[in-house]
DNA sequence: AATATTTTTAACCATTTGGTTAAAAAAAGT
DNA sequence: ACTTTTTTTAACCAAATGGTTAAAAATATT
């Protein structure tokens, strides 16, 4: 018998309940039981699962390192004119973290925490492949007088600054800045804003 | 007989190391042994000058994020012209931010782990006094024609996600993007170019 | 010098934690 | 039906962890 229905369920479960956890507390606060509790399983049954904590750590944050380079991987490969590509990274990261809006913290606090962890788990080919064409993209668009001088890697680096900090510091931000202002909302039309604001900066 | 130098400097000492500990490792990593150790005492006497780990982390929280709160609260409560006090926010986070670059991974993680713990401990009323006056300088600017029309939050939130996040993120930053490149030197000079970039963006 | 107070330590303790074991229950194969 | 394999559980375990205690050492007060 192999992974029947229930036993793939179960499995389900435990990644999600996992997911959960591991995101909410990071992997040193993060508890076996209540990720058991959290499944409507017990713990030996987690263990039979997934063979260690850190196994299972190292699935869930595989997953969510996965969320956060695919995009700007595509963003580097893709062969769109500058300003089209700037509207659609700032696009896809807006939408990948109004789903998963814990992704930009729990990568940066492990990878914080204990860097020799985790690093190794970044898959970076993806990203090297179209790196230095998109460098070269925005190089030629400062030579032809298209945009101001910058730094490609910091042009790249603020986009992402501003896709994905805020949702990072949601709890101080809405705190400190939008008490009583449904952020929600205002990420949804940030996208745009995002990618806006980037192009009036660097165009001439 | 009441702290003599001695027992000063034991404190001193102790609270330098948790500062490494915990900005290093989070409240949950942080172990109170090493700790103990990091300071050069044993783990009896660091609970006989700070009485348990909630305690000291209390402690360490609260200058942490006082040295993020401050510049924010004097951007806000300051009566420069709005593009000098843009370049003064931005000189300012990348100073503190440059002698201690942990701290937007510390605070980020830790309310993000567990809010109840450490929203209590956010001063907000520093933040609160120029708020709506800078709010108020934002909207006449774009009254007067003299910037675009953005929304002030945003603005500010825009600001700071360029200011902070690099650090944040530094550690992949430098695996993905900055491959070879020293990010201490392009932190030192990316003070100003963070002020013309969101000056260049909002400027008619 | 004698006494009181503060500082430091080693040994200990209760709880929590990740993980194991051995056996029962359920399901599959024959 | 019965044998084998997979799934699930309760009980258990060793290590780690935050914290305590009681006594010794150092320092200050008289």
């Amino acid at each position: 018998m192999k992974e029947n229905k229930k036993s793939l369920e179960a499995r389900e479960n435990i990644l999600a309940a996992a997911r959960l956890i591991f995101a909410a507390k990071g992997y040193a606060g993060a508890r076996m039981q209540e990720i058991a509790d959290n499944a409507g399983i017990n713990k030996a049954l987690l263990h039979y699962y997934y063979k260690s904590k850190d196994k299972l750590f190292e699935q869930i944050f595989q997953e969510a390192l996965v969320k956060i380079i695919r995009p700007l991987a595509s963003f580097l490969a893709d062969d769109s004119e500058l300003f089209q590509k700037i509207r659609n990274i700032s696009r896809i990261y807006h939408e990948v973290l109004i789903e998963y809006p814990f992704l930009p913290n729990f990568i940066l606090n492990e990878i914080s925490t204990d860097p020799s962890r985790v690093l190794h788990l970044m898959n970076v080919e993806g990203v090297l492949v179209g790196r230095e064409k998109t460098f070269k993209q925005i190089e030629e668009a400062i030579a032809s007088g298209k945009i101001r001088p910058i730094n490609p890697p910091e042009l790249i680096l603020n986009i992402i600054s501003l896709s994905m900090f805020p949702f990072a510091s949601r709890p101080i931000a809405q705190e400190l800045m939008f008490k009583g202002v449904d952020m929600d909302e205002m990420f949804k039309e940030r996208a745009d804003q995002v990618a806006d604001f980037v192009i009036q900066s660097i165009k001439i």
